[in-house]
This record gives structure tokens, C-alpha cells and sequence, in this order.
DNA sequence: TTTACGATCTAT
DNA sequence: TAGATCGTAAAT
């Protein structure tokens, strides 16, 4: 049996692959946001694949801009951007080397942090405190200021840690959300990818 | 400088 | 099902 309680962070070598495998290894893996003193986080279960400058749907498709520069960088960096006047998405960046990809990360279940984290997200239910990528960030205190930060790393006080992949059997895929104008075959790509919790 | 729209969320 | 709300990229 995997242990649930390691706290080893995933090195950048975990990112540097294609974004679609990052997002499938990143399943059952736990996000963890240091909030001043607090300690916040949740099992990853929904994620998208975006890759490179080919993938239409990608922000990387217009080329290199200061708002997508991150994902030119480093694999194993955070690319958060900002969308619909008023949300904050988190990706991470992945490889393999130079080429523009990422793993937008959508879903959570919250596991440490429960009261921050429902004070964060007031007025809602606990099914719906992080079951979006904008509500993650709300949840989590994630902002521009967390874009480029070092995920394999606990300096930039967010990092992602190994925990317990889901059985195979239980992990889902479909088309990526909210890309109704992107072209075929972007839009229907079974690039999003999750898995049903047990308890759920 | 103006315009159109978005890897979303919430209340209705 | 529509309104919120503003940065970004392309058009003017």
C-alpha cells in the first residue's frame, strides 16, 4: 500500500514530459498552499491537458506574450492567469523542454486547512468550496502574485506532493471545458481527465 | 485607442 | 440562463 502521508515534494523531472501524462500522474496527488501559518490542501481529481503552440485551445497558440511567458519556462513552474474580469486559474507547467504546455488544475478535495478553507469560500457548500479552477484559487489564496512560482519547492509557499494514484479503472476522460469556439479537433480532445473519489 | 471575448462562477 | 467585470490580443 502507498503511504498517504509522505510529504515528498515532485521534482521538476515529474513535469518535464507531455502535459497529457503530467495531468494523468497528477491525479490523487495533493496540493499544498501555505497561507501564512496555515497549512491548506487538497487531493487533485480533475485536470486538463494543454500543449503547445499547436494546441488551439492553448494560451500559447497566439506565440510568446508576457501573459503566457511562464509556460515557456521551466517544467514544474505555476502559470496563473487571470480570466473573466474576475478569476484566477492555476496551471502547472510542464515539458517536454521548451515546448509551451500545461496542466490546468480544476478540481480538489479539500484534506488540510478545512476552516480556512470554508472561510475562504463563504456561503457555499463543501461540495462546491473547490470544484472549479477559479474556485481552487479563491480557496487556496492564489493569485498573479503565485505566477512562476517554483512548485517543487516549498519557497514560493505552494507546492504539489506525492500521494495515492487512483485506481486506473476509476479515471474518466472528455473534451476540455469552456473552449466551445476552438476548432476541431481541439475542442473535443478527451484531454480532461478525472477520477471519482470514494467517498463521493 | 477601441473592440471583442474569454481554460468561470453565481444567482435567478 | 444571463450578468458580473477587466486583462489580453487583434483590429482600427
Amino acid at each position: 500500500m502507498p503511504t498517504a502521508t509522505s510529504n515528498e515534494i515532485l521534482p521538476s523531472a515529474f513535469y518535464d514530459r507531455p502535459a497529457l501524462e503530467v495531468a494523468h500522474d497528477l491525479l490523487g496527488m495533493r496540493l499544498v498552499r501555505l497561507l501564512g501559518n496555515n497549512r491548506l490542501a487538497g487531493i487533485i481529481y480533475e485536470v486538463e491537458a494543454y500543449q503547445g503552440e499547436e494546441d488551439l485551445a492553448c494560451h500559447a497558440r497566439v506565440g510568446k506574450t508576457a501573459r503566457n511567458a511562464v509556460m515557456y519556462g521551466r517544467p514544474g513552474l505555476a502559470y496563473v492567469y487571470f480570466t473573466y474580469g474576475m478569476h484566477w486559474c492555476l496551471n502547472a507547467v510542464t515539458g517536454p523542454g521548451e515546448i509551451p504546455s500545461a496542466v490546468l488544475i480544476r478540481g480538489i478535495l479539500p484534506v488540510e486547512g478545512l476552516d480556512i478553507i470554508a472561510a475562504r469560500r463563504s456561503g457555499q457548500p463543501k461540495s462546491h468550496w473547490t470544484d472549479g479552477p477559479a474556485k481552487i484559487c479563491a480557496a487556496l489564496g492564489i493569485d498573479g502574485q503565485q505566477n512562476g512560482a517554483d512548485l517543487c519547492s516549498t519557497k514560493d509557499g505552494l507546492w504539489v506532493e506525492r500521494g495515492n494514484p487512483p485506481p486506473p479503472e476509476t479515471i474518466q476522460h472528455g473534451a476540455r471545458i469552456g473552449i466551445a469556439s476552438v476548432p476541431e479537433p481541439w475542442r473535443s480532445l478527451p484531454w480532461r481527465l478525472w477520477f471519482t473519489l470514494p467517498d463521493q
